[in-house]
DNA sequence: TTGACATATGCTTATATAGGAATATATAGT
DNA sequence: ACTATATATTCCTATATAAGCATATGTCAA
């Protein structure tokens, strides 16, 4: 078998760089295929196919408005991906131990 | 072109689910190639071949010791990962602005 | 050296893309 | 209906694996 298909699995989604160029550009708010495809240098089968990508994993939802779609970053779709990273960061700062404790009272988990 | 190759990018590396079973497994201490195949049910090759991966894009390093490899985890190597995803983090959690003047103080850089 | 154990590598196959090009669909305006 | 614009989809190709299996390499012990 080969790798697991991206449309399952977020990680494999967030693997593509462009795609991940598409999240960082959507985080700054909604934005229509061409603005994408501009601002990227993408052809736009290609910019269209990456959000289907990204659609299909939820990392983006679809507002539809005329003849264009504006794409939205529903970023929390990453948090896993965030938890699971977080769970090593104590490895490269010392003390990020206490960080689970401060996000738990941020969140206000106590 | 295909997706880029897992040797020269840390989120393709992790975006196998064995690879991220084998740094979970890493991340409680050093193991050898047959502690990971027993844990993970992993054909020997296999496990080889995913540590060869991680290796390769430095997440992890081995320790030779008579006939064993014992796999260490490096975990720094995720930090970029964890810096691109926390910068989303305030998409789930309001009050997670906050998070990042947190961070700087945490790792003293004021 | 021979054998046993631990790990790595090579080969083959099936599959999953990513990109390019062409085309299809959708929507608005005239 | 016709046209222009915006976006999506289809087909094709080249490439990158991941798994399975066989085999090679490495290391220790008798």
């Amino acid at each position: 078998m080969a790798r697991l298909a991206t449309t399952s699995d977020v990680y494999n989604a967030i693997a593509e760089p462009q795609r991940r160029s598409i999240i960082n550009l959507l985080a700054k708010g909604e934005l229509s295929v061409n603005d994408i495809t501009e601002t990227l240098e993408l052809n736009q089968p290609q910019a269209s196919k990456h959000l289907k990508v990204l659609k299909e994993v939820d990392l983006v939802t679809v507002r539809k408005a005329g003849k264009q779609r504006f794409y939205n970053l529903n970023g929390e779709n990453l948090k896993p991906i965030h938890d699971w990273v977080m769970s090593f960061a104590h490895l490269w700062t010392e003390r990020f131990d206490r960080l689970e404790t401060y996000l738990d009272e941020l969140q206000g988990k106590e």
